[in-house]
DNA sequence: CATGCTGACCGGCGGC
DNA sequence: TGCCGCCGGTCAGCA
């Protein structure tokens, strides 16, 4: 699943190949067609399908930057500027092919959802395995509040400041330090894995109180949360699940990882256990981590 | 009003 | 081989 270091890679690959480019034509699946006349959720969020083809047709791709986990498209027609956001959800992807048999592996080309054709002929393609993807189109982020309240970029230099007040809020002072650091409006793109590995590096418990865990101490857990995203980011991400970048290439962080998804505890050997924090799986060595 | 919990959205895949 | 149920990021909606 793309956490912030994955959507940083696919956000590295995609923006040279797109940025400048102009939009001529847009299709969505029969599947989100479908979805949303059923009324159910879909990928496409804020907007009827047709209508989202339509109003895509003639931008102009500004920029592509990745906020969190959201990768945020600057797009341009005629002098006015608009914002298409996606999220990749569990499964999502980017392609920018020739033809859609480029994408070489079957279960994204069997689920492909946006084709976006380029003035230049290449066609900018989203596959979404599981659908829990999001795509949002918007004039300003204040058209959808939750952008707005997250917490800024892990690399912002006021970002552990941030973190450090946020912890004073009563509502987060009880709360087990793992909610609390996957919170997005805590810190910025912490997803499962890495809230994992930072807790085993730190030696904390995932489910222990935030309020008994010195400012100190939290501000350490905040580097080091840091460092893993920086060295994931370094790696290419990690290769979890379905996870892909651009290139259809796979990350090597995966094979850093010494908590999720472990049996064993790599330092003291013991059996690792498992509990749920916050609705998530929570692996932890119950040796190593107090 | 703020906070908190639940459910909805899915297909792959593990387990039986 | 087949089928059932789990898994998870985000947010809407309701208590």
């Amino acid at each position: 699943m793309p956490e912030l270091p994955e959507v940083e890679g696919v956000v590295r690959a995609l923006a040279p190949k797109v940025e400048g480019d102009t939009i001529v034509k847009v299709e969505l699946s029969s599947t989100i067609y479908n979805s949303c006349r059923e009324g159910k959720q879909c990928i496409v969020k804020n907007i009827e399908p047709h209508l989202f083809e339509e109003v895509m047709q003639g931008m102009t791709i500004e920029k592509v930057v990745r906020r969190s986990k959201y990768i945020y498209f600057h797009l341009q027609k005629v002098e006015e500027k608009f914002l298409f956001v996606n999220h990749l959800g569990m499964t999502g992807a980017w392609f920018v092919v020739q033809t859609l048999d480029e994408i070489r592996e079957e279960k994204f080309r069997k689920h492909v959802h946006a084709i976006f054709t380029l003035h230049t002929g290449e066609l900018l393609v989203y596959a979404d395995i599981r659908r829990f993807g999001e795509m949002r189109f918007i004039k300003k982020i204040e058209e959808h509040p939750p952008l707005l309240l997250m917490a800024p970029e892990p690399f912002d230099e006021h970002a552990c400041e941030f973190f450090l007040q946020k912890c004073e809020l009563p509502k987060y002072q009880n709360k087990p330090i793992k909610e609390v650091i996957m919170d997005g409006q805590v810190i910025s793109g912490c997803g499962n894995i890495y809230a994992t590995e930072a807790l085993f590096k730190m030696g904390i418990h995932p489910a222990r109180k935030a309020n008994r865990i010195s400012k100190m101490r939290k501000a350490e857990l905040f580097n080091t949360i840091r460092t893993i995203l920086q060295e994931s980011i370094e790696m290419g991400g990690s290769t979890i699940s379905d996870y892909r970048n651009i290139n259809g290439e796979a990350g090597g962080m995966q094979h850093r990882l010494k908590m999720y998804g472990k049996k064993v505890c790599p330092t003291c050997e013991s059996a690792t256990k498992s509990l749920i924090i916050g609705g998530r799986t929570s692996v932890y060595c119950p040796k190593c981590q107090h």
